[in-house]
DNA sequence: GTTGTTGCAAAAGGTTTGCATGTAT
DNA sequence: ATACATGCAAACCTTTTGCAACAAC
């Protein structure tokens, strides 16, 4: 489930930007918006185009993806290039940065969290003067499950 | 310039890997291999290939692709995937492990390294019982010269 | 009423594949 | 002589775009 907060603080973004723009409001994008923050998950394009053709049966593959880039460009979303060749997006308002470990057999994807790994990311940064605004750290690998087979 | 240890090293890499699954030499991969090494950079196919048309005018795409492929799957080559819809290529071999500073201004990559992130990352990788194979570290920002102007 | 949004289909862009020909062993 | 490598063109797949109909303001 969406936690209330979560979803009314994105749809504050979106509004904002919505409005800074002279875009307008619209149904579809308010139903994207709550299927895509209650996956919680790095979907692509496509498995959002799946979830969605239940809430809304002629929903094209254009709108997904002009959504996910209002979403990108609102902050509310991240565009991840794992190595396949499809685009993944992960909600990014309220969540807390996190990395990725990615098993190369079952292509789990775990969500994890290291603070001294970040402090280090910005001494690196400064030591070369460049300005970060974002990383992206994917360890690639075998998960414990997949390890032990 | 390749180094001649280098071309000599990762020749030997490509030649085992030939042998081994009964796959033949070829006078056109073996000047992609120089070309490759000794450009030293992120390179696109479509960058390779047209470094490659002057050497060989009728060159296609495809063996481009093909020999790209085969690169990565002896170990010479490492798949890179920024943002942008375009695989990279990285000459791997003999090559320290190196992290990207990416200007989003200018495009730029700076490659960096840091020996204590990379002891993190083993050090998180273990915490998950996570057995780690490899890992991409991408830093996306300003870099000195943009961040100036 | 004006302008942004959407679904559809077509286009675009990068990558892969089928096939006949060429080449290494 | 056999089987892999190559160039070419076509196919493929993900993503983008043009356009007419629709919806928000």
């Amino acid at each position: 489930m969406v936690e209330f907060n979560k979803l009314d603080k994105a749809s504050e973004l979106m509004k904002a930007y919505l409005v800074k723009n002279n875009l307008k409001t619209s149904h579809n994008r308010n139903i994207i918006l709550r299927i895509f923050l209650n996956s919680d998950e790095h979907l692509t394009s496509e498995e959002l185009y799946n979830l969605m053709k239940d809430k809304i049966p002629n929903i094209g593959m254009a709108t997904i993806y002009r959504t996910l880039k209002l979403f990108c460009d609102c902050g509310i979303a991240s565009e991840l290039n794992f190595s396949n060749g499809k685009s993944r997006y992960e909600p990014l308002f309220n969540i807390i940065h996190h990395d990725h470990l990615i098993c190369k057999n079952c292509n789990q994807v775990i969500e994890v969290r290291d603070k001294e790994i970040e402090r280090l990311q910005e001494v690196l940064s400064d030591k070369h003067d460049f300005l970060m605004e974002s990383h992206k750290l994917e360890i690639y690998g075998l998960c414990k499950e997949c390890r032990t087979n």
